[in-house]
DNA sequence: GACAGATCTAATGTATACATATATTCCGGA
DNA sequence: TCCGGAATATATGTATACATTAGATCTGTC
């Protein structure tokens, strides 16, 4: 990873830590542990902790220092509720104003994700995915909704990254179609029917969400 | 104001000269100039900037610095769609999670806000405005939600002061019928009505961009 | 006079030293 | 043993000095 700029450095490197579950709930995040861990001083760290706190990953208490904020059910429904919506207005906003080019842009990755011939690992998956929502989110050709969607999209791979590790063994991804129902809001944005393109998204978060949580009920 | 925590007085001081337009859209806000006139070091000036670029007040040009985005017709009216959406549910949900005391101090609002005797002066409508909308962010009893209620209204409200500094004369307060309208809203909560609850508010955030921008075509 | 390149300047980016506050630990008395 | 409060340690909060770079200015050549 280059270091030009030591602020967006370690922006983006404690947030790949977070998503990838280093730290669990409750956890803080030193400042010089992190500047030590990543050869930097505290100063971008710091900066970088700041903006972390402002988009609502990390929370903070004064004095004290940032830390994980807690999951549980409730966060949880919170964060797919919003998300389902916000989204949701994406897809309906992107189904109105994407152009051509941009339509193109997800019809290739719909076809890269149809994976009929079994290569693709599950690292591309996910990069696929992301390349799909945050996709949708640009071409809905509104920044502050754009931005609404990067975040509630990275606050809910919180869930999808710790039911992932923890629950492993119970989750059954063929089971997400995951594929199809991609496949099937970029038709409708295709065909311009701006209501069927959120309705569609609405039901893919949906799904994902219960199928993520479905058995884990006790955690209520 | 106290000092208590240089940060925050950062903050909010900065957040508060951008509110009042004491800056023009693209003028670049200098991290020196600031910590000199506000009688800080550039340390908690910086970061009170960086917040306040996060959360979408301000832009930044690596190595140059923030500045005031620009206002246009269409960024209006992208602050608006959204904004009228995000409160649309944050209404729809606190029909559903409000408490009682939550709905009291509601009504005591409104109530305030009827101002019959005209009593009230202009700030006092703005100071009950904002405790209006921002309690109802908070009583959808979604955190999210409410976090971007927050940013959305003040996001706002950079256009509600840009127009009422410089076409003062041309905006008919009289017929904005803003208590009115608050006052349905808050009877539909109390009602439990989510739905009628969402598209009033729906409703009242489109009737105030209109009010706003209905003779200001030409900036488009 | 106009353009290209070197120089200068003023602002941000970074490191570090120091101040301050919180949470813990330790100790003495009931 | 348990409790309260002083001492202490550790991490954040702040100021400042220095490094870097984007943009403006200057200069010389065509």
């Amino acid at each position: 990873m280059a270091k030009e700029n030591f602020e967006e450095f370690a922006y983006t490197a404690i947030l790949g830590l977070i998503l990838e579950n280093r730290f669990k709930p409750g956890d803080f995040l030193f400042e010089t542990e992190l500047a030590n861990s990543l050869g930097l001083s505290r100063t971008p760290v710091r900066h970088a902790l700041g903006q972390l706190v402002a988009e609502g990953f990390l929370e903070k208490k004064k004095k004290k220092g940032c830390y994980i904020p807690d999951v549980s059910a409730r966060d949880a429904q919170q964060v797919f509720f919003l998300r389902e919506n916000i989204e949701g207005m994406a897809a309906a906003s992107a189904a109105r104003f994407a152009t051509d080019n941009d339509i193109a842009f997800l019809k290739a990755l719909v076809e890269k994700e149809a994976n009929p011939d079994g290569t693709l690992s599950k690292l591309d998956v996910l990069e696929i995915n992301k390349a799909f929502h945050l996709g949708i989110a640009r071409f809905s050709g509104n920044r502050y909704l754009e931005h609404y969607c990067r975040h509630i999209f990275w606050r809910s791979n919180v869930y999808v990254f710790f039911y992932d590790n923890y629950y492993r063994e119970h989750i059954d991804y063929s089971k997400l179609k995951t594929p199809v129902q991609h496949a099937r809001v970029v038709a409708a944005i295709e065909n311009r029917s701006d209501e069927k393109a959120g309705n569609l998204m609405k039901f893919h978060i949906r799904s994902t969400y219960e199928m993520l949580f479905m058995k884990l009920q006790h955690l209520a």
